[in-house]
DNA sequence: GTCTATAAGATGATAGAC
DNA sequence: GTCTATCATCTTATAGAC
């Protein structure tokens, strides 16, 4: 039911090249001109598929989303060893990103130009954010209760704690142009939640 | 040796306002006219003051830097007890932006746009990032040699996951407009280094 | 230091032909 | 679906008067 919309030929190419170039610049520093260059069609061609920037966005805002939670398991009780893997698996977007040099997450840029952005992209950039709270609160608390992981505080605190971790170091890696910075930070939370 | 040269009146409101605006909405979604309308003066004045934006955003930095790395201790040797004074007063900064609801890290808001920034502003925010993670790296390193700290693994990772958390929180922060969101963020950090 | 005037270019967007 | 042509507006920036 979260499936996206099929999209032409073009229309695909726009919202990967437009992603693409979010990610590196922030939200602002895209233009129509520049997706007109890159694929070599006209600024017009590119209204006719995406009225208005913010259409454009929200697209790729809700493909990212798409992408990003489509490795999230379903929170079934299971054993530790389940909870364990679901963990890994809510990792694999991150690892993605985590070798774009000149990348960082798309919700994360655009939560750094939050007041300047058209009202449905702000909406969608809470939501994430609060989902991913939501799951995470829940993947720790049923896994810590099945013994897969081991931390003091409750289950939304260590959320909080590790969706910030992974959102600061997928930021700062960029600026650090260093794809091997988030290799030690992924095996420190490891470590915190399922310590020995 | 680090001061910033003292600015006439009006090049002391154009640093405030550029740098509100900007840990608001982004540096590319910041205009000459939006300063001047804030001000009540004309865009052509403010290139007096700055002749490129990027003077703006360089003083606007380091003006910034100099803030956030005001309250850092000199790291000497000293007891336990000092170790924990230093990492208080390191996040004295944070606790400051954690209050503001609507506001991020100036550092987290270019490196988000990285790719479109003006050289000298890149380099800023690289050793921005360079020089909070080698201050922490040596607070964590001889404050756990102190008996202040506990944890696994070496200082420059655990280093690494705390500017992390720090500037990912204040991110995400600012777009779910909770200004008690770090609360336990930063409760939860404490106990990592610092458990039972 | 601030203003008016002005410029060159970018930007998001529309109308209508092909 | 893509194009040409065109638009109003914004954006950074400069020259020169006050």
């Amino acid at each position: 039911m979260n499936e996206t919309k099929p999209l032409g030929k073009t229309a695909e190419a726009l919202t990967d090249t437009f992603m693409e170039l979010v990610m590196e610049r922030g939200y602002n520093a895209v233009s129509y001109a520049d997706l007109a260059k890159r694929l070599g069609i006209r600024t017009a061609s590119i209204h006719y598929h995406f009225p208005a920037k913010s259409d454009l966005g929200m697209t790729v805002l809700h493909r990212y989303q798409d992408g990003a939670f489509s490795t999230l398991e379903p929170l079934t009780p299971g054993d530790a060893q389940s909870y364990r893997d679901a963990f890994d698996n809510m990792l694999i977007p991150v690892r993605s990103l985590a070798k774009m040099q000149s990348a960082s997450c798309l919700v994360g840029v655009l939560g750094a130009e939050f007041a300047s952005l058209p009202d449905g992209l702000k909406a969608g950039v809470s939501q994430f954010f609060e989902t991913q709270q939501q799951y995470l609160t829940r993947l720790l608390s049923g896994g810590r209760d099945a013994g897969a992981f081991i931390f003091d505080g409750d289950a939304e605190a260590m959320a909080k704690v590790i969706a910030s971790t992974l959102q600061g170091a997928i930021l700062i890696k960029k600026s650090r142009g260093d794809v091997h910075y988030m290799d030690s930070i992924l095996d420190s939370l490891k470590a915190i939640i399922m310590p020995g």
